[in-house]
DNA sequence: ATTCGTTCGGTTTTT
DNA sequence: CCGAACGAAT
């Protein structure tokens, strides 16, 4: 292999890829040519004779580690590409921990929870403990228990550690301990490990398997980390451990990226790696490939902002491009359909693709507008013609795997692989109906609750537990042993993933329940579980072209239990992107469009009242600008409607974060005093369709021409977002190119310049589609759909626009 | 035991 | 708005 992959690097690039001598942190800002370095470095490692088995590579997304792969396996081909141990911390983990897990006291064949079979366990916990669950909410149990566990604080350190339990008494929960202690212990009994188990259990292996230890140590001689910033504890600590060794480790990182700390994620991690690290040295990608210099030049003016990062500065050497539009709109409905007009304007003028659109939002539940904009293709026209649809893709949402008929069938499925599994029983046991009600079920909860076993366990022996139930309902019980039996008894005379999952359908009559009532959600319904064996198809297929016949049913789960929404397979066709700017980090798109950019949402509510709240959500605003090549536009309304009911929103102070000079707004005007009052007024929603008054400025708009003087905002808005003083938008000077007519390009016409159909961009109005031309008197007028500014009449011998 | 209807409450981001 | 949870009827 020769290495002129090196050229292929800029200078920095090239001087982290080729060091490779000790513990490296390359600080690698967006779009920086992160992934291309670490992939090459890949290649380099191999080049310099590091066997593909012995590099370990861990990234945070399924997304990112696919990516990596393919673009290793186009460099080095499939074999080599294949022997590296790549993929992310959770799913590398627990492949470890299928191979020792019996030295920490697991069954090989461990399930993982999800969060929801891990939410409900805890409820249940929380409930036969006797427990008020408005007192202990099992959502804020879950995620106390998972910070826990990422920062290792087991059960037993934790009913040892005064300070927690005193922050337990004085919040009211000093139960806590307890039902952390019982979760664990429910799970181990289960043979259940949750998502942060993984981790923890992987960090208990470590520890108490020194020989295990060793063993990866020595086999590892080289590991990459991508995405450090957001690593936690127990990430951290593995990957120091695993490296200690040989000491040969590369870490990439953007503190301004870092995004997950709601979910464990400690940037001390990156900031301090020279504490673990004393001989680290430190490389930093600075230019940034990705996108113009406006766009780049806004991000770090808005970062800035933030206080304890590492020194760099990101620079881009691409054209400047179009400075960051801001566009206000009156209500979420106005902004989605606002949107959808851009994208089609856009793509004309660019000539793009549909794929080169992306619209990032903060929630998930902003996609619902979005969706509608986008099908009914924008604003119909003034004669009610629909135009036609902008194919859309949402990542997110419901997963295929949480579907609720597709999870049931997996149930059954993890109940054969390991039957001790309680939340796939408790699942299942009735589902299809069979007579086994909650009255039942209570009562093997509770004999498998005191002899500590599971409630297969139970239900396979209901004499020995002494199981008080009718004749007829023991009878029910047996009757549904047997049938799970059946199935483990398959497995187990080798029977594949295949062949145990369509006996399951079959059997368990999942299907035919919903056929014996053909409404059209139950036929959905069918088809997904349909679909669910034709993924279990491909999987037994695909191991088998590859020479493996040993298809089993452990592998099939082991490999979807940790796939998560993210990760739907890409259904082909040029199509707009949808999703939440986290699930965006790592990808980039010609033209962004970031919305909802308000108050209460982009900074979050909940982020708002803590300084390391706001920081984190402006790194993550980050994040979405950064993700643009070319176009990035910023939207907010006035109004939103979110959760059942519409609000008043105010522009988000993160705007104001970012240089005014990379920003354009649209409609520049001062906010009046009683702006966000009267815009509730303006809108009606009547059959999903907002009835807006686009055309006439408003009183306010004509009263408030004088710009406020900028006054230092940060507490102002901290303090009170509603106060009039913060409803204020950047002074009229610094905005707006072609708002004063200065002669660029903005002229009038004749009519016979135009057609209907034309795209022009008018001085005031901004871009829009000319829907009609009346030259029914000697003044020809036309009527023009305006993207952003509603239908307008124009005079055509008056109007100044451009035609394009 | 099951099913249907009503009320109530919550509400970020993801492996 | 949506889902969970509870209550009442079969």
């Amino acid at each position: 292999m020769s290495n002129d992959y090196l050229d292929k690097l800029n200078e920095q690039q090239r001087a982290a890829v080729e060091y490779c001598d000790g513990p490296q942190l390359v600080i690698a800002g967006a779009g920086s040519g992160k992934t291309r370095v670490l992939t090459y470095k890949i290649v380099h490692l191999l080049h310099c004779g590091h066997a593909p088995w012995r590099i370990m590579a861990l990234t945070f997304t399924n997304k990112a580690a696919r990516e990596m792969r393919q673009r290793i396996e186009a460099l080095v081909g499939e074999q080599v590409a294949g022997s590296l141990q790549m993929g992310t911390f959770h799913s590398v983990f627990a492949r470890f921990l299928r191979v020792h897990a019996e030295r920490i006291g697991y069954p090989t064949n461990y399930t993982i929870y999800d969060t929801a079979d891990s939410r409900s366990l805890i409820k249940r916990i929380i409930k036969e403990m006797g427990l008020d669950d408005k007192v202990y909410r099992p959502a804020t149990l879950q995620a106390h228990i998972s910070n826990m566990k990422n920062a290792l604080i087991t059960p037993d350190l934790y009913i040892r550690n005064a300070e927690l339990l005193e922050a337990d008494q004085v919040s009211n929960r000093p139960e806590t301990a307890n039902i952390y202690a019982a979760y664990c212990n429910r799970c181990r009994i289960a043979g259940a490990m949750d998502f942060d188990d993984l981790l923890l259990n992987t960090c208990v292996l470590l520890r108490d398997c020194p020989d295990v230890l060793r063993n990866y140590q020595e086999r590892f001689t080289y590991i990459l980390v991508d995405e450090y910033q957001d690593t936690n504890f127990a990430q951290h600590l593995i990957v120091h451990q695993i490296s200690r060794l040989h000491n040969r480790i590369t870490v990439v990182g953007d503190d301004a990226q870092s995004i997950y700390s709601f979910r464990g994620a400690n940037i001390d991690n990156i900031l301090n790696l020279n504490k673990v690290y004393p001989d680290l040295r430190i490389f930093k990608l600075e230019q940034n490939y990705r996108s113009t210099k406006s766009i780049i030049n806004a991000a770090n003016s808005l970062i800035e902002k933030n206080e304890g990062q590492i020194a760099k500065h990101l620079f881009s050497e691409n054209d400047t491009g179009e400075r960051i539009r801001v566009t206000r709109c009156l209500s979420d409905y106005d902004e989605a359909y606002a949107v959808a007009n851009q994208i089609t304007a856009i793509k004309a003028r660019q000539g793009c693709s549909y794929e080169d659109f992306a619209i990032l939002y903060r929630v998930n539940a902003q996609s619902r507008v979005l969706e509608e904009a986008l099908s009914n293709g924008g604003r119909k026209d003034l004669h009610g013609n629909v135009r036609a649809a902008i194919p859309y893709r949402i990542y997110g949402g419901t997963s295929f795997y949480q579907r609720k008929e597709v999870k049931d069938a997996i149930c059954y499925l993890r109940l054969v692989v390991n039957p001790h599994d309680d939340e796939a029983l408790r699942r299942i046991i009735n589902y299809p109906t069979r007579g086994i009600g909650e009255s039942t079920i209570a009562k093997v909860t509770t004999a498998a609750t005191g002899a500590s076993v599971s409630l297969w366990q139970v239900v396979c022996d209901p004499e020995r537990y002494k199981l008080a139930v009718h004749k007829g309902t023991l009878a029910k019980l047996q009757a549904f042993a047997t049938l799970i039996q059946g199935f483990i008894d398959m497995n187990s005379q080798g029977a594949n993933a295949l062949e145990i999952t369509e006996a399951v359908i079959e059997r368990s009559r999942i299907k035919a329940v919903l056929l014996g009532d053909m409404t059209p959600e139950n036929i959905s319904r069918s088809e997904n579980i349909d679909e669910l064996a034709n993924a279990v198809h491909d999987f037994v297929d695909e191991k088998q072209t590859a020479g493996d016949e040993n298809c089993r049913l452990e592998d099939f789960l082991a490999e979807t239990s940790l796939l998560t929404d993210q990760d739907q397979s890409d259904p082909d066709g040029e199509k707009v992107t949808l999703m939440t700017v986290h699930a965006a980090k790592g990808l980039e798109f010609k033209n962004v469009f970031i919305v909802g950019v308000e108050e209460d949402l982009f900074p979050a509510a909940l982020s708002a009242d803590t300084l390391q709240g706001i920081e984190e959500e402006r790194r993550l605003f980050y994040v979405a600008i950064t993700r643009a090549k070319t176009l990035c536009n910023i939207s907010y309304a006035t109004s939103r409607y979110l959760n059942g009911s519409t609000k008043q929103c105010v522009i988000s102070r993160f705007i104001n974060d970012i240089d005014p000079k990379f920003l354009q707004m649209d409609e520049p005007k001062q906010l009046s005093w009683d702006d966000g009052f009267k815009s509730l007024s303006n809108v009606w929603r009547s059959g999903g369709k907002t009835f807006n008054d686009f055309s006439k400025p408003t009183a306010q708009e004509k009263i408030l021409k004088n710009p406020r003087p900028q006054e230092s905002s940060k507490e102002g808005i901290l303090k009170n977002p509603m106060h009039p003083l913060n409803l204020r938008v950047r002074d009229l000077r610094e905005i707006k190119p072609h708002e004063t007519g200065n002669g660029k390009g903005f002229s009038t016409h004749v009519g016979d310049e135009l057609s209907i159909g034309c795209r022009i961009n008018h001085q005031r109005f901004g871009l829009g589609t000319v829907m009609d031309i009346d030259k029914a008197t000697t003044d020809t007028k036309i009527i023009v759909d305006f993207d952003n500014a509603g239908t307008k009449t124009l005079l055509l011998k008056f109007a100044k626009f451009q035609i394009l």
